[in-house]
DNA sequence: TAGATTTGACCTTT
DNA sequence: AAAGGTCAAATCTA
C-alpha cells in the first residue's frame, strides 16, 4: 500500500469532516430541522470512521524512489516529470499511464468491497444516476457459466476528483429479477452537500440544478421524453401507483420524515433514508419492489437494459462502511407513472 | 459538441 | 492459459 496516497485519501475525509461539522454548526445556529443535523451527523461519524481506518491501514514505509508513484495528484493529472531524460513528452505519458495502471491495479486490491443483492420484482426502478452518484460504464463482459453479461461501472468524477469508486452489475442466471452489485471503493468525490441533503419534498420544483434537485416527477405526453428526462434526473424514482403505498409493509421499508402525500397529484413523494432503513429488517440484503402495474416504453426491455436500470438505482445499504452520501437520496413515487412487468421480465 | 455507451483489444490475476 | 477487469476508439445521443 501507497502510505502517501492513502494519507491524500485521509485528508480528504478530514477535510469532509471538518466542513461537514461547520455545517452542522451553521444548521445547529439556524435552528433547522432535526433531520439535516441526524443526516449530517452521521456523515461526520462515517468520514471520521473511514479516516482511522486508513490511518489504521497505513503503514510506515521507508521512502523509496521506486515504490512512490510520480506523485500523490489525482490520477487526472499529468506527472510532474523532474527528470531531464530526453525522452519524448509522448512515451513520458505512456509510461506514466503504465505506472499510473499499476497503481491502481494495486490499490484496487485493497479498495473496501462488497455486494448488494437486488431484487426487481415488476418494479421499474427509474434510470439514471439513482443511487446518489453518478455512474459511467466503461465495459461490459461476457462471464463464464452466467448467462448474463456483467456490467462494469466507474464514478464519473474519476477523472475530475481522482474518485475511485466503482461497481459491477451481475444479473443471477435462477432468478433472472435479482443482481448482485458488487461496489469496490467509496466515494472521494465531493457533491454539493446541501443540495445533496434536501429532499424533492421540500426542494419546490422551480430549482433549476440538474445535479440533485430535480422537480417531481411530471407527465409529459411522449413517453420517451418522460424517460429522458427521468434519466437527467439525479433521484430515484420508484413507480407505482398512488394505493402501492400501503404495500410497503412499514417493516420492509421505513419512510423518513420527510415523505409526504401529494393529495392533488394523487402521488406519494418521499424520502428513504438509510438512516432509517438501517433499523428496519432487509430480508437480508434484498431489496424488494413490487408495484402493481407499471409501463415505460410500448416494446419490450432487454435484458442490459434492466441491468441498467438495477445498476443506476441501486443503493449500497449493506457497505461495511456505508457511505454518508447515501443517506441524501430519497425516492419518489408516482402513480403516473405505469409499469407493465411482462415488457421487462418476459 | 460534449458526454455517455459500446465493444474489441489489451492487461492482470489466478 | 483462461477468465476477469479495464482501456480507448468508434459510435451514439441530447
Amino acid at each position: 500500500m501507497n502510505g502517501a496516497v492513502d494519507l491524500g485519501s485521509l485528508l480528504r475525509l478530514l477535510f469532509q469532516a471538518e466542513q461537514q461539522t461547520r455545517q452542522l454548526i451553521g444548521e445547529v445556529n439556524a435552528a433547522e430541522n432535526h433531520y439535516h443535523r441526524e443526516v449530517l451527523l452521521q456523515q461526520i461519524l462515517s468520514n471520521l470512521k473511514e479516516a482511522i481506518a486508513t490511518a489504521k491501514l497505513m503503514e510506515p514505509e521507508p521512502p523509496s524512489a521506486s515504490h512512490l508513484p510520480p506523485q500523490v495528484q489525482p490520477s487526472s493529472s499529468p506527472p510532474v516529470s523532474n527528470c531531464s531524460s530526453p525522452r519524448s513528452e509522448s512515451s513520458e505519458r505512456v509510461l506514466f499511464k503504465e505506472h499510473e495502471r499499476r497503481e491502481m491495479c494495486k490499490k484496487r486490491k485493497t479498495l473496501p468491497k462488497w455486494t448488494n443483492r437486488v431484487r426487481v420484482v415488476g418494479g421499474r426502478l427509474a434510470e439514471g444516476l439513482e443511487d446518489g452518484h453518478s455512474w459511467r460504464k466503461y465495459g461490459q463482459k461476457e462471464i463464464l457459466g452466467a448467462m448474463h453479461p456483467r456490467g462494469y461501472y466507474r464514478c464519473t468524477h474519476r477523472n475530475t476528483a481522482g474518485c475511485l469508486a466503482t461497481k459491477q452489475v451481475q444479473r443471477l442466471d435462477d432468478d433472472p429479477c435479482v443482481f448482485d452489485i458488487t461496489y469496490r471503493g467509496d466515494h472521494t468525490c465531493l457533491q454539493n452537500p446541501q443540495a445533496l441533503l434536501t429532499p424533492a419534498v421540500e426542494e419546490p420544483a422551480t430549482s433549476q440544478s440538474h445535479d440533485r434537485s430535480p422537480p417531481l416527477l411530471q407527465e409529459t405526453e411522449d413517453p420517451l421524453h418522460e424517460q429522458q428526462s427521468q434519466a437527467l434526473s439525479s433521484d430515484f424514482f420508484l413507480p407505482c401507483s398512488s394505493n402501492q403505498m400501503a404495500s410497503f409493509p412499514p417493516q420492509s421499508l421505513a419512510f423518513s420524515s420527510m415523505a409526504a402525500v401529494d393529495h392533488n397529484n394523487d402521488c406519494y413523494t418521499g424520502s428513504i433514508s438509510p438512516l432509517f432503513i438501517s433499523a428496519v429488517t432487509w430480508d437480508s440484503n434484498h431489496f424488494s419492489v413490487t408495484p402493481s402495474h407499471v409501463a415505460v416504453r410500448p416494446n419490450a426491455t432487454p435484458d442490459s437494459e434492466l441491468a441498467e436500470i438495477v445498476s443506476a438505482a441501486t443503493l449500497p445499504i449493506n457497505s461495511p462502511r456505508m457511505n454518508a452520501n447515501f443517506m441524501q437520496d430519497h425516492v419518489e413515487l408516482s402513480p403516473s407513472f405505469n409499469f407493465d412487468p411482462s415488457n421487462f421480465l418476459g
